[in-house]
DNA sequence: GTGATATATGTGAGCGCTCACATACAGGAG
DNA sequence: CTCCTGTATGTGAGCGCTCACATATATCAC
């Protein structure tokens, strides 16, 4: 029977085409594509004649079928244009690869509300690990989401249900944010106010008990009038400074959640005629590389992100070999 | 016989256990996936129940290998931090979801050097187009590329290599540049000067001879010795513009290819007690968050991100659709 | 009634691989 | 020269689906 032209799919060579034309069977084609032992050089060497070829590269959809290997991590995240957890992703990515995974990224990127842990890029591939760097609050979702993917590794950032194969990787907010404000303590600030994430969150939690460490090692009172929430952006950077400054006289620094908040603030004292850093100073938090170039310049206490992302990977892999 | 424990691999529920369940054959449970016509709607009811309660999920997997299609589309692209391929890939990515299709991310998305398009990823995945927004030369490697990829449709950014099945979208860099320079030009300003992207560039081309025309609409000779070109970063814009102010006097506009250069150019003019915009006009490009709170506001001129990435996927599943 | 069609279901093969197993032929021990 | 162990290959089944096809029943014309 001739074969059928179907539809003009893109068809690749097969392993069936290679073997044929390397006179072997198709298991002996395997083996040489997985540096089996066993296999006598010549034939090995004329397998990989064939190869070259023919232009043959395994189909990973197939090998994955039989093999019920997919070496796929998710990665689940919405916004993440220069902000930590793309710069954790990225050297989960980098762990990733160097032991054999690939990273598939999920999740809307674009709606931070589009729920990304019912994308059906999530739910219907198969991954051998899931790492959530999503922001948000997802109790409700995980359940279900766990239901579908049982017995597959998670590990989230920060925050993490308390379930079976469930792990977390946390960053050091706490110790962050002591050694900023204490920077600030140390080029003789005093009154050191702090615009911080929105209330509620571990990070803002973390942050917020450095800055009070901080103080407290140096024998100043947290005063609660000098702490102003905000969502991780510029324009509520600015309102919330802008509150700070219309309440409160004589703060000389001011220590941002993140470098995005602190562009706000710069912004703000600015339009109050303060000098940064002459009159306030002010330092952020994710370091953000174009940070270091505004003007005037950001001091910024960075977070060990990239070793957050190996971390995460590791921990994925450790369970996943029981 | 009993069912073989297998290693703990995260085994889920198949349509022949759903099928059982509702006791119908195998096809009719794919046939209420699939919103079969031919369908009693007692059965269907019946079969969805059981799937509801065994929490089936379909393997896209096996779907894929059976059906030949992956509805998968491949973007390449490394550095996407904030910019503006970052948001063409978020609204291709939206597009393609509208569609029935998903944006798999290939690529390092870590160094600009490991070469995308021989990441295993991408090259051993099945995908039905390739979206490249891979900023790089990369004639070479593309060939072999195409080969392995053949027949798959292709959509680049800007630079296509002639081959079939490859098309490209392009950004109006010169129609963004010429308002960008009109702008400054409407404000009085007449001694413009530019803070290009690398020579060379199908990009900074456009944005140059964008600049050259609005100048000669209003009668005024493009002086070469006004432009200066930078890597695009805040750091080169820094330099480039140190360089700009040492060598010429009398510049009352600078106009930057990006936003990223945009911001070295405030700090450069900043640092020469120029004030912004009293002294200097600056107008930036790429429209990044950050830059209309940064201190002082940037006037960017954006480019349509969101028609691009749509467009990138139409002509993709246009091609696809024969 | 007998055939035509429309509706509703089941059957077998096969996608491209990997698995466990069977087989082939070496060479060294007894 | 037989038995074993090691090396080198081939065979069949099956992963979880979808395809084309075969079949079963109901509905209508005449």
């Amino acid at each position: 029977m001739s074969k059928r032209m179907s539809g003009g799919a893109p068809l690749r060579v097969t392993m069936d085409e290679v073997a044929r034309s390397a006179k072997v069977s198709r298991q002996t084609v395997s083996r040489v594509l997985h540096d089996n032992a066993y296999i006598a050089p010549g034939t090995r060497e004329r397998v990989r004649k064939a190869i070259e070829k023919l232009g043959y590269v395994p189909d990973a959809v197939a090998r994955s079928l039989a093999h019920k290997r997919t070496y796929l991590v998710a990665a689940v995240l919405t916004e993440f244009a220069g902000y930590s957890r793309a710069r954790i992703l990225m050297h989960a990515e980098e762990e990733a690869r160097a032991r054999g995974y690939n990273v598939f990224i999920c999740g809307s990127l674009s709606s931070p509300k589009g729920e990304p842990l019912e994308s059906p890029l999530l739910n219907s591939q198969k991954y051998e690990g899931v790492l959530i760097l999503y922001r948000g609050s997802v109790d409700d979702r995980f359940a279900l989401f766990k239901q579908i993917h049982r017995d597959v590794p998670v590990v989230t950032l920060g925050y993490a249900p308390k379930m079976p194969q469930v792990r977390r990787i946390v960053l050091d907010d706490r110790g962050g944010a002591y050694r900023a404000v204490k920077l600030l303590l140390s080029s003789g600030r005093r009154t050191i106010a702090q615009i911080a994430g929105p209330p509620g969150r571990f990070d803002t939690s973390g942050r917020m008990q450095g800055w009070r460490e901080a103080l407290a090692d140096f024998g100043i009172q947290a005063e609660e009038r000098l702490v102003r929430h905000a969502q991780w952006t510029p324009e509520a950077g600015y309102d919330q400074t802008c509150s700070l400054l219309n309440d409160y006289d004589g703060i000389d620094a001011i220590f941002a959640h993140s470098d995005l908040i602190a562009i706000g603030c710069l912004r703000a004292l600015n339009e109050y005629g303060l000098k940064v850093p002459h009159d306030v100073a002010v330092v952020g938090f994710d370091n953000i590389s174009m940070a270091s170039m505004s003007t005037p310049a950001l001091t910024t206490v960075a977070l060990p992100l990239e070793q957050a992302g190996r971390v995460a990977i590791e921990l994925l892999l450790e369970q996943l070999a029981h």
